[in-house]
DNA sequence: TGCCAGGCCCTCTTTAGGGCCTT
């Protein structure tokens, strides 16, 4: 079974594009349904956080000016995560500050396959679900919480328990032995009804479950 | 200067608009 690496920031706002910054990562490393890594810190990115971020996420500007600098975190961050295939509860999100941070180290870091995105699976495979916010998929799940919603490695940790429903599900309903990062990419990426195709065609070309 | 996300997905759609989701 191989590890994926379930990320999430907390960030001072919605765009790095526009100048906001991460201000906490955390990374959970999930091998099937077990989580055998995690990887948790503030950061400090030396920008101001909102009141309304500081109410949303628990995260002050104390905290982050006396957590290490933001560049130290992500290299270790980055070290963490080696090449281990990525997953994120929305993902575009997070993948944007994941290469925006990590572009601000001014070093290589090694070539990725794209986030897999537990809310576009959820799309996929859950269309009951009525809604796809992280906290209401834990509960039409009844996935077990653990900690302050909104802060990184709680967040992560969900996400995790939710990736890690979603490949039982997938390997219960379609009899697979175990679910490939690639295979979840495929899975995201087709229209609702095409997901039985898609992981046929996934199979039939060639990859093994 | 002032303003500013980006991508997905549904529908009263496709020569578009608006809601959702992440902080």
């Amino acid at each position: 079974m191989k590890p994926v690496a379930v990320i999430d920031f907390e960030t001072t706002g919605l765009s790095p594009a526009l100048g906001d910054r991460a201000t906490e990562v955390a990374i959970v490393i999930l091998e099937g349904d077990q989580v055998v890594g995690r990887f948790q810190s503030l950061m400090n990115a030396g920008v101001r956080i909102s009141p309304f971020i500081e109410a949303y996420t628990g995260i002050s500007n104390e905290m982050v000016q006396a957590a290490p600098p933001a560049e130290e975190v992500m290299a270790e961050a980055a070290r963490f995560v080696g090449a281990t295939p990525m997953v994120a509860h929305n993902a575009s999100f997070d993948q944007r500050f994941w290469e925006a941070e990590l572009e601000r180290l001014g070093s290589d870091t090694p070539a990725q396959p794209p986030f897999a995105c537990t809310l576009l699976l959820s799309r996929r495979l859950y269309p009951e679900a009525g809604s796809y916010k992280l906290g209401s998929l834990a509960a039409f799940h009844a996935l077990p919480s653990s900690g302050r919603a909104h802060r990184a490695l709680a967040d992560a940790e969900v996400a995790a328990a939710l990736l890690a429903r979603i490949q039982g599900d997938l390997q219960r309903d379609y009899e697979l032995e175990h679910v490939p990062h690639e295979l979840l990419l495929k899975v995201q990426k087709a229209q609702r009804k095409a997901v039985p195709k898609a992981i046929r065609s996934y199979f039939q070309a060639g990859s093994k479950p």
